[in-house]
DNA sequence: TGTACATCAGTGAACGCGCGTTCACTGATGTAC
DNA sequence: TGTACATCAGTGAACGCGCGTTCACTGATGTAC
């Protein structure tokens, strides 16, 4: 599958020709650190972050244990990273989904398919999100809650530029994006824990999305 | 505060004079056993199941480690019982909250303040829960996924019961009752982790789950 | 361009600690006669 | 009622293991001259 440049036969792991010269030092330690952003965000698969262990993250990031701390002072710092990732992914969701309109069914409509997408792309990440959002006291979970908050904050006021909601009280508004959220981060984690993963489930699950959100629309257009 | 039985002036933690006989082996055994989920669920309340230690959970239980295999064979069963608890807390809600008539806000009202009871009356058992429904693989939180799924289904059995309601599609009053499920839970995770807690945050959070679940019966009223 | 020195990501040994689990045991409670 | 035996919840020593963190180190990369 890996295109083969010119002047191939070298041992698998060589860097080609061209780009023998560039891999700098710092180059070298920012790719450690993904290493280690990554090997950790693969753990979180089936895990809550309390119970990674700095020793098994570094051994997936193929360095020894103590090489952690060139990078992270704790295991904490790490995690924290991870949640800015997370929300720079929710946060381009948003972004993406922007912007489409008037119509509620469309904009509805719209939405789905960009979580859809945005979901399938950073599975780990929206599962991490929302699994430190209840995941106790440590400095993630509080982190992420507060992260979580400030983002149906700037869900609200995306909101208030709709037509019918222009006159609501901000409390009402803010409730309503708090809904939203927890039915968006509820939506992806359906679809990232079904197994087995078929088109039919898929289609399913965002179906019932659609009616959620649609549901929620309704009951904002007649609210008093 | 404890009342004074005749005979008294006995060492704190003595048994009563007329209670002596009938500590039997198997009451001690029960006892050890209901301290031993105490201190479980003492210990989830801040942090993920998948985080508890057998030996600090005998340490608050005050036996030695190797006396827990007793009780339970792995800390997985222990963490299934007190799922058990806690489905039963919830069931019991549900139970307290049927049948409260037919009007949609004055349904709403009452389910809100059976809601703040249970809430405040079983902290841990609905932290637990709510924590555990995102904490990963392992057998609690798949436990607890499945025996929430099953919850929904009851409730969506009994939201087929209104009226306006008798004639929905299974899909929909199923979509229609996760969603509740989802509000209630996440209302009681509010009050739960809300801090310093105030009879005005109280109010708040309680009013703010009423216009939710208000929000989802106008939706529900205008629905297609 | 070549040399001498500085930087610093990654190494490997070592530490003390809490973990789950095993095992043979103790001694109070329960039971049979 | 008294005695002899069975049961079994709880004990305590011991085990091997993975943990986070310390420290002195190595050797490739970077820099100054």
């Amino acid at each position: 599958m890996t295109q083969v440049a010119p002047g191939a036969g070298r041992k698998i792991g060589d860097v080609s020709a061209e780009s023998v010269k560039p891999v700098s030092r710092q180059e070298r330690k920012q790719r450690t650190r993904q290493a280690l952003l990554d090997a950790a965000l693969a753990q979180l698969a089936d895990r809550p972050f309390a119970v990674l262990s700095l020793r098994e993250v570094t051994k997936q990031a193929d360095i020894v244990p103590t090489a952690f701390y060139r990078h992270f002072t704790s295991m904490d710092e790490l995690g924290l990273v991870l949640l800015g990732e997370s929300m720079d992914v929710l946060h381009r969701m948003l972004d993406a989904a922007r912007d489409t309109g008037t119509d509620f069914d469309r904009v509805v409509h719209t939405v789905v398919r960009t979580l859809y997408e945005y979901t399938r792309a950073h599975e780990a990440h929206i599962r991490f999100l929302t699994r430190e959002r209840h995941g106790g006291g440590g400095a993630v979970p509080q982190a992420a809650r507060t992260e979580l908050r400030m983002f149906a904050g700037d869900l609200a006021v995306d909101l208030a530029r709709f037509d019918c909601l222009r006159r609501w009280r901000t409390d009402d508004l803010r409730m309503l994006a708090d809904m939203i959220v927890t039915t968006l981060l509820s939506t992806a984690m359906e679809l990232i824990e079904t197994v087995p993963r078929t088109a039919e489930s898929d289609e399913r699950i965002l179906a019932t999305a659609e009616n959620r959100l649609k549901l929620i629309a309704r009951g904002a257009a007649h609210w008093t």
